[in-house]
Parts: C-alpha cells; sequence; structure tokens
RNA sequence: GGGAGUGUAGCUCAGUUGGUUAGAGCAUCGUCUCGACAAGGCGAGGGUCGACGGUUCGAAUCCGUCCACUCCCACCA
C-alpha cells in the first residue's frame, strides 16, 4: 500500500457508489427516513453545513448497514428573497434593472442562473460522501411540489385559515417586500434621542408658546405622522391635560392627548408621540383609540403626498434632518442626547426595516399551533437535547398569524384572482376559479402579483417530496420520517412550521425526532460569516488552499471593504502557510469529535490534523495487517492465542460502545471508542503483540494461522465500525480483505454494521493482558525514569510474585521478552538473594531490574519517593474514610469494602517500596 | 425584561443515575530512527473542577446565592 493521501481515494469511491445506485432505499428492512434540510439551490457548501450533514450521513450510513431501507431524501430550496437579491445584483453588475425586464423575462433570468450555478452545492454535497438518494431529488419549485403548494393554500383558504388583510408588517425599503418577524434581525446601535416640544393649543386652536409637552423619540420624521400624544392615565403630571390637545409643529393637524397603559411613566418625560402607521405599540393604541392611521411613505420609504409638499419625495433619513433643522428653528427642540437602541435591520438586505402599512396574505395559526404543541407536549415528536424543545414552545405558544406574501417575482404565486370590483376568488387555477364560481370568460381576473414565502412550501418538505398529494407508494413507506436534523435557529422557521402543516394534511407528525445540532464557530467561538471574513470554506480543509488565495475569498465581495485589510492580516496570522489538504474523511471524523451535546462547537484546525493523523495510523495499521497475512496461509485450522481472544474481547465493548453512542446520536462518544480501540489498542498493542508470534519459528502454524486471521478479521470489522464515519478509507481498505474473511460483498456501504457477540467475551485473556500491560509499562518507566535507552538490554527479576504470576511469566516470556527487550527475565523464589534493584510493583509482585551500573541511585529514590508519596495521600485518604464511623454505617457495604481493600493493598505496596527504598538508601 | 446555556490542565473538550488516584486530543519537556506509521514510538510534567454557602458518610456531579461569558425571544418611545 501507498502512503496514506486522502486525496487519491475519496474521488472514485463516491463515483462507483452512486453509478452502482448503493444510495437508493433497498431490502425489506424497516423503513428509515430523513429528509435533508433543502439548501439554497444557489448556494455553496458553508461549515454548518459540512457539519450537518456529516452527522447525518453517518446516521445513514449506519442504519443503511444495520439493513433498514433507508432514504436520505435529497432536495434544494428556491429560496425566494435570497436568490432574487442574487440575481438582481448581477444583473445590475451589467446595467439591467428587473423592473427592465419585466417579470416574465426575469424570471427566465432566474431559471438560467439556477441552471448554471444550480449544481454546485450537489457536487459539495458529494464530495462530503454524503449518501443522498439523487434519484429521486427535487426542487421547490419543481412540478410536483408546486402542486403541493396549490393544494395547500387552496384548502388552507378553503377551511377559512388563510386571509387577506391590511396590516403593519416588517417591510423591506430596499427589497420592497414585507417579510417576517423571524427575517429581521435586531442588534444594538448607537444612534440620538430626541427631546421635542409639542404645543398645547390656546383656546382658539393655535398653538401656545408658553405651555408644551416635552415628548422624546428616536424618529422624529414620524412626528409628521403622529395621531396622537398618549400620556399614563395614572400620572398626576398631565392628568389634567388628557383630552386637551396639541397643535403638531410642521403641519396644521391637532391632534389629542390620550391615556394608554402602554405609557411607561419612569421613561422620559412620560409622553409619548403615537404614530400609529409607523410602530407596532402605536398601532396598538391607536387601535384601541380610533385615532387616525397616517401613513406617511412610500413603498421604497421616502415620504409620501400625506406630508407638508416641501418633505414629500425625501428618504426617511433626509426628512429627518430637515424635520429637525425647521423645529431647531422653530426652537422646539429641547435637547439631543446619545442613545443606544436596538435597529431592526433585514437578514438579506441589511437595510433598516419599516413597521408598514400594507395588503397582505395571512395563515390563521393559532388552530394550526393548538395540535402542534400537543404532539411534543404527548411525545409523539422528540427533541434531542431535550431542552431544545423550550425554544419550541416558547414560539409557538406565542404564535402570532403568519404572513406568508411577499412582494417578490421568484417563487410559487399566490393562487388568487381578482375581478374588476376587487373580488377575490382563490382557486387551484383561472380555470378552476371561473368554473367553481361561475364567472362568464368575458369577466376579465388578474392573477395576485405576490409570491409565497419561501418556508410555505419548506413546510411541507417531509411529505410534498414523497409525492403529495398523490398517496405514492414512497409516502406510504417512509412518512411519517423518523429524524430531523438541523439547527436551533431553524427551530421557528422551519421545524415548527413542518409540524404544523404535516398534522394539518398527512394527520401524521412529520418526523418523530428532532436532533438539534451546535453551531459551527471558528476557533475562537465567533460565529463564522463572511462579514467577518472568519469562514472557512469546507472543501479548502478537504482540497487544501494557498494563503494568498484564502485572503481573496475571504476578502472578495465584501459588504464593507473597509474590513479588507483587518480580515487579511487576521488570515495571514491564523494560518501562515494556508491551509493543508487534510481530506474529507479526516475533516468527518473530526466533525464527529466535536458533536457533543454543547450549543456551539468550536471549529479547531489542530483537531483536524490529528484526526489526520488517527486516518493515518489506521492506513499505516492496515498496512501491516497486510503484509503479514499476504502469500500467508489463513485458512486451515486455526488456534487463537491469548492476545486473540483478549482483541476480540476488546472489540465487543467498542462495537458496543459505539451502537449505544449512535442511538443517543453522542457522535463524539462513537469517535472516541473508534479512536481509542483503534489506536489505544489494536495499534499500540496488539499488533506490537502478534510481531512475536508471527516471527517465531518455535510457534505452531496453527496459532500463526489464528493470529492472521484475527488481525485480518478484526480490521474488516473495525473498517465496518468506522464506515459511517469515514467512508473512503474505509472502503478503499476493506475493498484489500481477503473475499475469505470479508465475503463476497461489493461495497463495505452494505455490509452490516457490527454489534457485540456475548459470546466473544474473554474476561480471563482480558486479564492476562492487562498484566501483561502492567509488567511491560514497569520496565518502560524505569527506562524512561532512569535514561536508559531501549538498545540496552536490562535484566528484570521478579520477586514476591504469586502462582499465578509464575504461569503467566511462564506463559508470555516470549512476548515479553519482544517488547520488554531484557538481558533476562528471572524468578526469584523465596529466600533467592535479591539484589539491590529499581522496583516497580505489579499487584504484590516486584518487578526488579538491578541497579548495578546501569541506575543511579539518587534517581531512583526519587522516583520511589515519588511513589510512595503518592500511595500515602491516597491510603491517607482512605483510612478517614473507613474511620469515620458515619461512612461505615450509610455507605454501601462494596464500597466500604473497596476502601478496606484499598487500605491494605496499599499498605502492602508502600510496605514494599519503602523497603527497597532503605536498601537503596544504606548503599 | 423573559428564557436557555456555558465556566474542568496553556488551548479545545469528555466526565453517563453523587463513590476513579478527575481523563483525552493538541501544546510543553525528556528520549528513541527497534521490522506499519517521525502524520511515529516510549516516558514525564501540568488541574484547590468560576466563587461562596448548603444537602450528604461522601459533591466536578444535587440545591441556593453571586461573578464572568454566550445565545434566543420581547423590547422604553
Amino acid at each position: 500500500m501507498n502512503k496514506y493521501q486522502p486525496q487519491d481515494i475519496e474521488q472514485s469511491w463516491y463515483q462507483r457508489w452512486e453509478t452502482n445506485d448503493y444510495f437508493a432505499p433497498q431490502g425489506d428492512g424497516k423503513p428509515f427516513a430523513i429528509m435533508i434540510p433543502p439548501p439554497n439551490v444557489t448556494g455553496t457548501l458553508h461549515m454548518g453545513h459540512a457539519f450537518q450533514h456529516s452527522l447525518v450521513d453517518s446516521i445513514i450510513r449506519y442504519h443503511r448497514m444495520k439493513g433498514d431501507k433507508t432514504l436520505w431524501q435529497m432536495g434544494t430550496d428556491h429560496a425566494g428573497i435570497a436568490t432574487q437579491l442574487l440575481v438582481t445584483e448581477q444583473l445590475a453588475a451589467q446595467g439591467i434593472r428587473p423592473s427592465d425586464l419585466g417579470r416574465e423575462k426575469f424570471l427566465e433570468k432566474v431559471w438560467e442562473w439556477k441552471a448554471e450555478s444550480g449544481g454546485k452545492i450537489s457536487q459539495q454535497l458529494r464530495r462530503l460522501g454524503a449518501s443522498l438518494n439523487w434519484k429521486t431529488e427535487r426542487f421547490t419549485l419543481d412540478e410536483g411540489l408546486s402542486k403541493a403548494v396549490l393544494e395547500v393554500f387552496v384548502r388552507l383558504y378553503e377551511d377559512g385559515l388563510i386571509y387577506r388583510g391590511k396590516r403593519l408588517v416588517n417591510w423591506d425599503p430596499v427589497l420592497k417586500t414585507s417579510i417576517s418577524d423571524l427575517e429581521v434581525e435586531s442588534a444594538e446601535e448607537l444612534g440620538h434621542i430626541w427631546h421635542l416640544r409639542y404645543p398645547l393649543t390656546e383656546a382658539d386652536g393655535a398653538a401656545d408658546p408658553e405651555h408644551y409637552l416635552v415628548i422624546a423619540t428616536t424618529r422624529p420624521e414620524t412626528l409628521l405622522g403622529d395621531s396622537a400624544v398618549a400620556v399614563h392615565p395614572d400620572d398626576e403630571r398631565y392628568k389634567h391635560l388628557v383630552g386637551r390637545e396639541i397643535a403638531l409643529p410642521l403641519t396644521q393637524r391637532r391632534i389629542p392627548i390620550i391615556a394608554d397603559f402602554y405609557v411607561d411613566r419612569e421613561f422620559g418625560t412620560g409622553c409619548v408621540k403615537i404614530t400609529p402607521a409607523h410602530d407596532f405599540n402605536d398601532y396598538d393604541v391607536g387601535k384601541r383609540h380610533d385615532l387616525p392611521i397616517i401613513n406617511i411613505l412610500n413603498d421604497d420609504a421616502t415620504l409620501n403626498t400625506s406630508v407638508p409638499e416641501r418633505f414629500q419625495g425625501l428618504d426617511r433619513y433626509a426628512a429627518r434632518t430637515l424635520v429637525i433643522a425647521e423645529l431647531e428653528a422653530l426652537g422646539l427642540v429641547e435637547k439631543i442626547e446619545d442613545h443606544k437602541m436596538a435597529v431592526p435591520r433585514g437578514e438579506k438586505s441589511g437595510v433598516v426595516i419599516e413597521p408598514y402599512l400594507s395588503d397582505q396574505w395571512y395563515v390563521r395559526i393559532q388552530p394550526l399551533a393548538d395540535p402542534a404543541i400537543q404532539a411534543v407536549e404527548n411525545g409523539a415528536i422528540k427533541f434531542i437535547p431535550q431542552n431544545t424543545e423550550n425554544t419550541y414552545y416558547a414560539w409557538m405558544r406565542n404564535i402570532q398569524d403568519w404572513c406568508v406574501s411577499r412582494q417578490q417575482w421568484w417563487g410559487h404565486r399566490i393562487p388568487a384572482w381578482y375581478d374588476p370590483a376587487g373580488q377575490v376568488y382563490v382557486g387551484r387555477s383561472e380555470a378552476e376559479v371561473r368554473s367553481h364560481h361561475g364567472l362568464s370568460a368575458d369577466l376579465p381576473l388578474t392573477q395576485d402579483e405576490d409570491v409565497l414565502d419561501t418556508w410555505f412550501s419548506s413546510a411541507l418538505w417531509t411529505f410534498s417530496t414523497l409525492g403529495w398529494p398523490d398517496n405514492t407508494d414512497d409516502l406510504k413507506t417512509f412518512h411519517s420520517t423518523d429524524l430531523m436534523v438541523t439547527g436551533h435557529d431553524i427551530i421557528t422557521f422551519w421545524v415548527s412550521r413542518m409540524i404544523m402543516m404535516s398534522l394539518k394534511f398527512m394527520d401524521q407528525v412529520p418526523f418523530h425526532q428532532v436532533y438539534i445540532h451546535g453551531l459551527v464557530t471558528d476557533a475562537d467561538g465567533q460565529k463564522m460569516s463572511k462579514s467577518k471574513g472568519n469562514g472557512l470554506d469546507p472543501l479548502d480543509i478537504v482540497d487544501g488552499i494557498s494563503l494568498d488565495d484564502l485572503v481573496k475569498k475571504r476578502t472578495a465581495n465584501l459588504l464593507q471593504p473597509k474590513m479588507a485589510q483587518r480580515i487579511e492580516k487576521a488570515t495571514r496570522k491564523e494560518f501562515p502557510e494556508g491551509i493543508k489538504a487534510y481530506g474529507t474523511d479526516p475533516l468527518r471524523f473530526t466533525f464527529y469529535s466535536i458533536a457533543s451535546s454543547a450549543r456551539t462547537v468550536r471549529f479547531d484546525m489542530n483537531r483536524v490534523e490529528g484526526y489526520r493523523n488517527f486516518c493515518n495510523k489506521l492506513w499505516n495499521a492496515a498496512n501491516f495487517v497486510f503484509m503479514n497475512t499476504q502469500d500467508q496461509s489463513i485458512t486451515g485450522t486455526l488456534a487463537l492465542s491469548v492476545i486473540d481472544r483478549w482483541i476480540i474481547s476488546a472489540f465487543q465493548d467498542t462495537a458496543a460502545a459505539v451502537n449505544l453512542a449512535m442511538e443517543t446520536y453522542r457522535f463524539d462518544l462513537a469517535a472516541k471508542a473508534i479512536y481509542e480501540f483503534v489506536w489505544d489498542e489494536f495499534c499500540d498493542w496488539y499488533l506490537e503483540l502478534t510481531k512475536p508470534l508471527l516471527m517465531a519459528t518455535d510457534v505452531s502454524p496453527e496459532l500463526q494461522r489464528g493470529a492472521r486471521h484475527t488481525l485480518l478479521s478484526i480490521l474488516e470489522q473495525t473498517l465496518r465500525l468506522a464506515h459511517p464515519f469515514i467512508p473512503f478509507m474505509t472502503e478503499e481498505i476493506w475493498q484489500q480483505i481477503p473475499a475469505s474473511i470479508r465475503g463476497s460483498g461489493e461495497t463495505i456501504m452494505l455490509e452490516a454494521f457490527p454489534e457485540a457477540n456475548a459470546n466473544a467475551y474473554d474476561r480471563e485473556a482480558e486479564a492476562d493482558i492487562v498484566w501483561i500491560k502492567a509488567i511491560v509499562a514497569g520496565t518502560r518507566n524505569i527506562r524512561g525514569e532512569m535514561d536508559i535507552s531501549y538498545a540496552r538490554p536490562i535484566p528484570v527479576l521478579f520477586a514476591n510474585g504469586s502462582e499465578q504470576d509464575q504461569r503467566r511469566l511462564d506463559a508470555y516470556r516470549p512476548l515479553l521478552t519482544f517488547l520488554i527487550r531484557p538481558e533476562r527475565l528471572a524468578w526469584l523464589n523465596p529466600g533467592d538473594p535479591i539484589p539491590v534493584s529499581a522496583t516497580q510493583l505489579v499487584g504484590e509482585m516486584q518487578l526488579l531490574v538491578p541497579m548495578s551500573g546501569l541506575i543511579d541511585k539518587d534517581a531512583e529514590l526519587a522516583r520511589l519517593d515519588k511513589e510512595i508519596v503518592r500511595k500515602k495521600t491516597e491510603v491517607e485518604r482512605a483510612e478517614s474514610k473507613i474511620n469515620n464511623p458515619s461512612f461505615v454505617d450509610r455507605a454501601p457495604v462494596e464500597v466500604v469494602q473497596k476502601e478496606k481493600d484499598k487500605v491494605q493493598d496499599l499498605g502492602h505496596a508502600i510496605a514494599q517500596l519503602q523497603e527497597q527504598r532503605d536498601r537503596i538508601a544504606s548503599l
């Protein structure tokens, strides 16, 4: 075998798997299905994806190997706003505006773009090794899914669960569309708060220059849309003014002073301007007091015709400047203060969001939410880890009607038509609408211009991908699906809506379990993001990237070009030599290792390096196995030595641990169990212990065959156990295992996943190996501490041993000789003279290395002292427990006995060591 | 303001229902090219488990208070 070079083996295997259709559900096993959270069709793979899909792939491969009829459903999302924005930007670069093209031409461009770049993420998923069923790949805007969307919308409408209404929504003035609460991100920003004087009116209605209320606002331009000033009903300062009027500056309007409990007396002056059309709270106040709702904005956040002419057409911020200037001229600005406040920005556009009054479609959510809450409460759906269900409950128990219309072009167009009188008809098509409502053919109907929120179609994902509304075989077989794997940020957007829609239309939960994984951050715990320039492309870890290319990638297309320099500096510091090509398997193994139940997982390149080393270790171990088994007989009568029986036994523990870890989604523990078995047991001990056996000339052929067989067999089983995590290299090595061991299967992917075999445990062999390890470790410790080269043979003597010790020494002398390189191994009988020696204890037995010429007296004294002190502190601790009557009384008998045994054993040990120490000291 | 989480070795993290000498990887120090592997072998050092109190025979683990950090939701104009 060659050196371990992941890039040599990974690509070709994936192609073979896919060509041979190994990813398709097969067999008669229990169905097991996971739907991929559909990535944006025009997107690229980021670390979060790579992490998530690696986790899912291991689960899928695990179930497939277990014999389940396993489906990992592939699909992509049309990602309405994001994709339309992307294409709009592309066109802008060519100097084209969407409005120049018109709806249809623009959509053609988007489909073109999808055709061009839509395959990218699929290719990246293949590089990751994701065993998705490509053959049934779906797209949220394909024909079938569009049919499902239409069906759902119409049925909801017919059930009275969809309605149209004029409300305040979050409005993105750049994208010119409504967006959902969830797509608004608030961050603290520094701004100002203006304290403005609002003059009271005099009896004749004119402004009273002497008497005014001071109101505080962060948005002075909205003054132009004020309908009232509110005070707290119990506020003694203002009680007498309720009912009087304000002469609203800059306008000719007079507005009332009202009393409402919404007002916080402690804040500012206790007077609040009320602008119902431009603030969610004010909107509610306005409703309660039947105030006029004065919309002062156009859809691009310029001021409209309901304000005085000089403000019309100004952008909201230009208007703010002018409003303040005029108020100052009038002497109505009391003061301006710096102010920290949460500013809502559009997730996609980054622009400040306006509450904006517009006509929108809504889903009446409560009737859908109630059963969805129950499904989690009664355990039909389980969240893992369980506390993540709090996020779900918090959202669902406070849920607001869902605004599902978007003023976009790219998406599912709302199936509603209007006649000239404004009457609305909802149906599956214009033809259906006409026939259903008996409309004459010459009545002109125009379809609603809006499209649906992207999450509307995603909400149907678990069943629409399987063919719903048709009752297909796939739907019957795989729904409800078994597991949904996603990040906690997506619980509200998606998980909750899938549960609601699936219960409504399938009368089934969409999935039985939801595994919520942590968020991948950089090594400093910072969220990876384009704007911070700290993101990593998973494929750059697989394939490697030069420092210059990495810098280029991170600083390209920044929203804030100013950041480029800082990002470049940080990147050059963090990756002075770029990133090496580590390969997919090591990257994947890293993901499993860091996937504990923590809410954030830091991605640390050092760990990738460590797990690359692990893969290399396994590779080289396989190399060793093949070297020692090729052209050698492995069939015929076999005899298993103690080391064979031990490693077989140890493997069962590992298999049990990995199975348990997979059932509980503890990928880190699965990875750890495999890592430790391969490295610490198989490589460090088993391979070493087989060497003397395989090289010996005086050992029976049966035993040698047994060792060769076990080498191959344990390697083969280990490969199967590790396959869900490191699929490529396990396949590559597995293919080289002789068919007499591995069977005639075509691929490791479809072989059985190992389970612990209760009959294969051999505790006796395990105990013997523990003994051998202790002997070897004892001499190694003396060698290491005394600085005795491994090349120099040392005499090793055993004193005070039991019969069992002697039996073991006789049996394992060749093994020990190989591992220890002693000058001799000698058993001392009681009464034999004991030379002054460096000493290690193995149970009661003393392992002695005579000091003559080898060992420094002071060094050995120091070594013994250290050991004696260590044992003494331990014995003291145990003794204090035993001497405590309440411990002896109350602790379980076996715990007490354990402490007593410990004191006794340690007592003997200390006595022996002390004796040795005294002898050496007296030299 | 409401909710959740985290704090264990220099760094990143395990630690399963309270009973281990508190572990691992990386890093550090020493040493070794011995028949798979220097992307390696062997040996070693390193922690009053955030702080304080409580429950208990016994606390990293359970409870309370506090400190520090993180995230989510709702936001005071």
